[in-house]
DNA sequence: GACCCGTGGCT
DNA sequence: TAGCCAAGGGT
């Protein structure tokens, strides 16, 4: 069972060109590596780039060292931790996942992909990648990464999404069983640095020759995708409430948008925009409010343009987070925080 | 399959 | 600058 030439070719690459990571182990090696360090950073980078996720990586590794630890924190410590990574559904499942390991599985990680993709925020992906880097099972790791590199090599004219069952299929053909964890990584190690989205650097390219999409001379080309629709403008009105050193903040329902959270009050943000009835109606307190000016923020989905009120008081029925730990709010909450402190000229 | 769900960097 | 992009998952 000798893998073929392309497949030598990328692991030789890859035991010489391999990323230095946080959470990997040196290609090749046979150390032992810890499902939860795996499994942690793979739920992080779950759409986020490697740089943004490792300092969060270390900073939840060095506050909660097991998947135990994790288990037994409060909801609210994992949610103003993951402050800023985005997807919060992602902190809600991390701790879900880290209790269902607690409590269904001794405190042990599911070792197979089977398994693994019981748990929740485990999706086909991260089953695999889990089971093949942690467990040394011969999983189909199929990420973005993964993707691209195998659209080229074969240049897949069927557009994604609808290409997927096609590229994973391709995909599954040319696992590595002898070494899962080293081709998994060697993929998307070659999509991140190499085969890249655009300007892919074919020159550095262990499978060239072997690629279909640099023979035709555009590489970039690939993969095709079905053109996106366009993203609609929203616009609402959030308020800073500030009162000795401290912010007004609510707790924002568990699902949908920045869901589990503490956030401003705030008006619904829509494209029509709030009218006046509206954000008298949305204001902690009726006070003496401050245009602060706008804030700027793209989400997936939609694009927002957030007017910030602030005034200096209290009012009932609201929780107060102290300035200093602004950084528990979501990145547009913070936004808004940082533009009533600028107009205030406390900051 | 379609839609929802963040953020920041890059071109 | 406006769009693209990143180790996807849930519903």
């Amino acid at each position: 069972m000798n893998p073929d030439r392309l497949q030598r070719r990328i692991l030789d690459w890859y035991r010489a060109s391999a990323r230095d990571l946080p959470w990997r182990r040196p290609p090749g090696s046979s150390a032992p590596v810890d499902p939860y360090r795996i499994w942690l950073s793979e739920v992080m980078l779950q759409q986020t780039t490697v740089a943004h996720a490792t300092p969060y990586f270390h900073a939840f590794l060095g506050r909660w060292p097991t998947v135990t630890a994790l288990a037994d924190a409060e909801d609210s410590e994992v949610m103003a931790a993951w402050a800023g990574l985005g997807y919060y559904a992602r902190a809600r499942n991390l701790l879900a996942c880290a209790r269902a390991v607690r409590d269904r599985f001794q405190g042990r990680f599911p070792e197979t992909e089977a398994g693994l993709l019981g748990l929740p925020g485990v999706g086909p992906y991260t089953a695999a990648a889990v089971a093949a880097i942690a467990f040394g099972e011969p999983a189909n790791v199929v990420d973005g990464n993964v993707e691209r590199v195998i659209s080229r090599l074969y240049a897949v004219q069927a557009p994604l999404p609808a290409a997927r069952p096609q590229l994973r299929e391709l995909a599954a053909g040319l696992v590595v069983a002898e070494a899962p964890a080293d081709w998994a990584q060697a993929l998307m190690d070659l999509g991140a640095t190499v085969c890249r989205p655009r300007s892919p650097a074919c020159g550095q390219c262990p499978a060239a020759g072997d690629c279909a999409a640099e023979a035709s001379g555009d590489p970039g080309a690939w993969p095709r995708k079905a053109p996106r629709g366009a993203r609609p403008a929203r616009t609402g009105v959030a308020f800073v409430l500030r009162q000795a050193g401290r912010i007004a903040v609510v707790q924002r329902p568990p699902r949908g948008l920045l869901g589990g959270m503490l956030g401003l009050p705030s008006t619904d943000w829509t494209e029509a925009g709030p009218d006046p009835a509206a954000i008298t109606d949305a204001a902690p307190a009726a006070l003496a409010w401050r245009d602060a000016g706008a804030v700027e923020h793209v989400f997936t989905h939609f694009s927002l343009t957030l007017t910030v009120l602030s005034a200096e008081g209290g009012a009932p029925g609201l929780e107060w987070l102290p300035e200093t730990s602004a950084g528990d709010l979501p990145s547009v909450f913070l936004k808004a925080v940082r533009r009533a402190q600028g107009m205030s000229g406390a900051e």
